[in-house]
DNA sequence: ACCTGAACACCGTTCAAGT
DNA sequence: ACCTGAACACCGTTCAAGT
């Protein structure tokens, strides 16, 4: 897809790319901006002329996590257009396979950035973005009557939070074995979200 | 309370001691082995007298959080004795008054040790601790017909889920400002807890 | 405009040595 | 048993210099 012009041409993409890959495979404790620099075949100082610090190098892959969290849910969305209750369903699915096939990624994603969030502001937007794709999934619910009305926003983040808690403990193996031997992740969510659905 | 017999004595709760006040006063990035010994006025070397690497210590400030948690939760349980969905909504408080006073050593309980959990008992102990306080609550809600029947272990998992998943959302600022205006965490929380009741 | 190399401060960890 | 100091590898960041 992509032309492999870098080493002189596309050398930011490429240490985004060697970011993500370090990420995934050996973890977030070993992803340093020496190590990227390194693998995209660079200086070490070289990763400076793109970004400011190692902070602005996280917030570029927090952004393509969340690049490719949303498309995971639109796609979602977009194979159940007339299915509201499969959308929210399948969005939640959707979510936690995400997580689950990149784990490190997503721990960085909601981990790093924090107050100076707002310093970049494509971070800002993608993120943002995701969470509006949640509210129009609940508006849509609430509009089929299969989820109570009231104000969407804080219903949306009512039944992100649940999907994310529940995703966020089993990353961290906080989820004890005797209870995933019983159900999957994929069953608690949807059992968590049918809960919500039913009042 | 705690006679100060360090320096030569307790240098090992004197090293989770600094390190909890590090935590809460520069944040997880400037917690170092060595800023840790500096402030207990020991050599840098002198911890791994006490722990193994730096992880240990971070499952040792770990462990000391939980158990803190652990106790918030205790004294809200008791604090209601014959009330469970007291019980329950105050115990949910707990937990975000918990998260909220202490947001970096919340953020290092869920995000540090991982695989390498089980090779701190006493951090898998008083974890496991706080999850079956939560399940007796949910187990004692059922019992009194507030929660609607089915494995309480399961049910724990997506009702601790849901508390820590709005929380850690809250936390890592992806909460837009919009919803923050118009509940409070701890009103989100508790219409949370109650829509999982009414079910 | 983009990249390199030397330099500095800071960190985790090991090891031989001190008490 | 507990602690120190020197040493090593690795890291983030700055800066003067090269193309």
């Amino acid at each position: 897809m992509k032309s492999k012009t870098y080493h002189h041409g596309d050398l930011k993409n490429a240490l985004i790319k060697a970011g993500v890959e370090i990420l995934a495979k050996e973890g977030i404790g070993k992803l340093s901006l020496r190590k990227v620099a390194l693998k995209a075949g660079v200086s070490h100082t070289a990763p400076y002329s793109h970004f400011s610090d190692k902070q602005s190098l996280i917030a570029a892959i927090s952004t393509e996590g969340f690049q490719r969290l949303s498309k995971a849910l639109d796609s979602a969305i977009k194979s159940h257009a007339n299915n509201p209750k499969k959308q929210l369903i399948e969005g939640a699915q959707a979510y936690v396979k995400f997580a689950l096939a990149n784990k490190d990624i997503f721990k960085i994603m909601f981990s790093s950035a924090l107050e100076k969030e707002k310093d970049y502001p494509a971070f800002v937007e993608v993120s943002q973005k995701a969470f509006i794709q949640v509210i129009d999934i609940v508006r849509t619910c609430q509009e089929a009557n299969i989820i109570k009305s009231g104000e969407a926003d804080v219903l949306a983040v009512i039944i992100w939070g649940q999907v994310h808690g529940i995703i966020a403990l089993a990353i961290e193996g906080q989820i004890s074995h005797t209870v995933l031997e019983k159900k999957s992740l994929q069953e608690i969510v949807t059992q968590a979200i049918e809960q919500a659905i039913k009042s």
